[in-house]
DNA sequence: TAAGTGTATTATATCACTTAATACACCTAA
DNA sequence: TTAGGTGTATTAAGTGATATAATACACTTA
């Protein structure tokens, strides 16, 4: 719905989910992906919530999430930066992978399904995408 | 956590997911799964309510989306029933299986995963499995 | 008729989420 | 030193989803 860009990460917010999880998760994303940098800086508390116009406690509470996760770090009067661990990144992005995969395989099996028959219709589609139906 | 059966349905009720989606996604799955056949009683809101000690209302709430979903139908002063169209539980199950799949190849892609790297992963797990590990 | 169905209504309580207004300690650049 | 930027903590308030409670009604079946 809305999309908005700050410090050069951009966001999408809509109503669907909590604000903080959803800045939680493009950040995370972000870090993960490699978008932002090991060791650079992210926007600080104020700076993103007035560029999202929301409360800077909102912002807080999806920073201090992130810093739990251990993929960033805060330097008194400086700001918050990302790790320059690339193995904390990697562990994080194992960690929620496999999670996120197993969450999976519980929703595959609760509909009847086999993993053959899901592995199947994934290759299909992926196969389909690189024929060139999207630009 | 809680584990309970009314009327030969099994329920585990824990505290992570609003009580009404967690009923609803249960009989969902034992409807698709076919632990409840075409054309069966499910309990009635009352009964349900009283298994599970928990509020009919809330139950009713479960109930109304499961008829939205058209897989049960609801017979004035007799009860509710799942569906006899198998047509309509295999399109629900099918509707479902995509978003929850389209949903996880978001989840991969944005931990930066190739699919290949996933279904590699899935294929030894399963494998695993069937090594016996697991009784 | 009595008891069981689904359904609707109204009221209340709780909790998660969000905003708002401050305040404090720290760092850095002018 | 000062001014303005950091993260952080606190207190208060509002909103909406969730859940309970107590009733009531129309319908069906035994």
């Amino acid at each position: 719905m809305d999309q908005k860009e700050v410090s050069g990460i951009s966001f999408q917010i809509d109503f669907s989910q909590p604000l903080y999880e959803q800045i939680l998760n493009q950040i995370r994303s972000a870090i993960v992906r490699g978008e932002i940098g090991l060791g650079e800086k992210i926007p600080s508390v104020r700076e993103l919530a007035r560029g999202l116009h929301i409360n800077p406690n909102t912002v807080m509470r999806a920073y201090q999430e992130l810093e739990r996760d251990g993929l960033t770090e805060k330097r008194r009067g400086q700001g918050t930066f990302v790790t320059s661990s690339s193995k904390r990144v990697e562990a994080f992005r194992m960690e929620v992978a496999k999670e996120q995969i197993h969450t999976f395989i519980e929703q595959m099996k609760n509909l009847g399904l086999t993993w053959e028959n899901v592995r199947a219709y994934i290759d299909q589609l992926l196969d389909d995408d690189k024929g060139g139906e999207n630009p």
